[in-house]
DNA sequence: GGTATATATATCGCCATACGATATATCGTG
DNA sequence: CACGATATATCGTATGGCGATATATATACC
């Protein structure tokens, strides 16, 4: 049991989420839904994704398939991909500076 | 310079940014935009700062000390301090999936 | 066969909040 | 004294996160 610290407000960031759950490979909404869950504990309702997904198809970062039955899968375009490494990598740089000087400066 | 990738959205979360400049040691506003622009280079307004700041002492994140001068410095509590590790340890945890997802999926 | 559950997508609405703009005051310096 | 840097405060707007709700189909179970 992990011990019940505040969360920061609005920290799910559902884009980068999602951009990360389709690193993976194509995915329909539903599956990353549960994979994003899986991954974070953290459920991501419909509202959320869709809304997303649309914003990120908007932008060229992800692009739609064919649909399968009644699944609209997804995958990262190659903006996408250039897109979710850089910030991946910003976001690495960031959280070991701040882990850094939580070292440094609290003993 | 670095290539231009789209922004995804709103994604500078201030309020971290603001707990990991303060993990250095305390500091007030003006620093702490000062400090979050330099290491990312992407400005944080006042409307934005003092926001957050309010917020994060509302629930107890950082204190007020003593104002110096003009200057009303604020650090972090103890909550604040084990907040922002946790928060930090499960981004870097996150970056690194990704970044490995990546590179197994892309060739 | 009927009913409940899981799968799957879509949409509406509220409210938090990110962020630019603006205001105000003080200090240092040429 | 004028100008730029320092420092905090506040307002308005628009974005977007997220819960709630709706709908449809497939599957499982009794």
């Amino acid at each position: 049991m992990v011990a019940p610290l505040p969360e920061l407000g609005r920290f799910a960031e559902p884009a980068l989420l999602i951009l990360v759950s389709l690193s993976d490979g194509p995915k329909h909404g539903y599956a990353i839904m549960a994979d994003v869950e899986q991954g974070t504990s953290r459920p991501m309702g419909p509202g959320t994704l869709y809304a997303a997904l649309a914003r990120l198809e908007g932008r060229g970062l992800i692009e739609a398939l064919t649909p399968v039955d009644r699944r609209r899968p997804y995958r990262l375009t190659a903006l996408g991909v250039s897109t979710v490494a850089e910030q991946l990598r910003e976001l690495s740089a960031f959280a070991e500076l701040g882990l850094r000087r939580l070292a440094e400066t609290a003993p």
